[in-house]
DNA sequence: ATGGATGCAAATGATTTGCATGAAG
DNA sequence: CTTCATGCAAATCATTTGCATCCAT
């Protein structure tokens, strides 16, 4: 795993376009994708968050017509079949997607009231991964959340 | 915290009936929720599961005719309400529902395919806690879910 | 050319809600 | 008695699906 700073630069990589083209279109081919006006403008805007999104919240974030809300469904389980994206369930009735950085593993904290998402860098679980597999467990990945009330909410 | 063996008593305790119906009782009053006949039940099924259920499981273990569908959602939805039970997002379209003993706090993992749940007894999570604290959070929690291949689906 | 991708509209299914009735305090 | 809880049926709402058409390869 690549250090924050790292991370951080990954992150900007995206946000500043040093993300050619090219490079979304390859992602897509490498998860034997056909490369399609939703897949691209799905995988660019989801790719740019540094929070995760509800569906509704990239569709509203694509342009205008990119595409039927239906798609966005259809090319999201895609893009979590692949891997591609991350499916986060912090909160009852509320779905939100995230791009899986594998260089940058990360937690979060959503807050109780006005549901607010923060990430969490820290990462302490190695040891407890380390236990399921002795277990017998394969292909192991996890999901911690955390939920408080922010500071301003609290105040 | 009460260490594995304690837990595991009291767990005994509701699984052998050593909670009396007086004690269902006053749990109900506690929270100040009137004593009826579907939230009685609804308690002490949810008490006597090692394991988190699902609402329609909850609903099937329920006497023939225990109570609506409709009570079983509004019974657990104050339950949850007063942190007596837990609601967990495991995967996808799954909710599962357990009761929150404070003497048993634990995580869970999950098969990737045959869904069945397992209950992870170790906690190494009070460092995240802190710092999140540190943060300003207040009233924190959280919930770890492990996702895995079990033994038997991996053979 | 042809198999997969999309839009649109209809279907689905879990959860919620309105309302009349019944039970708890 | 008065308020709250329940059953039943209808409503809701996010998500999924069928099908005709379109587009990528």
């Amino acid at each position: 795993m690549l250090n924050k700073k790292c991370a951080h630069i990954l992150c900007n990589q995206v946000k500043n376009n040093t993300f050619t083209e090219e490079a979304y279109r390859d992602i897509l081919k490498e998860n034997k994708l056909a490369i399609t006006k939703p897949r691209l403008a799905i995988l660019k805007t989801i790719m740019s968050q540094s929070l995760p999104l509800t569906v509704d919240e990239l569709h509203r974030k694509l342009g205008k017509d990119t595409c039927d809300m239906a798609t966005v469904y259809r090319v999201l389980g895609q893009f979590v079949d692949t891997r591609l994206v991350n499916i986060l369930h912090l909160e009852k009735d509320l779905v939100h997607y995230e791009y899986n950085n594998p260089h940058h593993h990360h937690h979060h904290i959503i807050c109780n009231q006005c549901k607010k998402i923060e990430l969490i860098e820290e990462c302490l679980l190695s040891e407890l991964e380390q236990h399921l597999f002795k277990k017998g467990y394969k292909n192991i990945g996890h999901q911690l959340q955390f939920f408080g009330t922010c500071k301003s909410c609290a105040a």
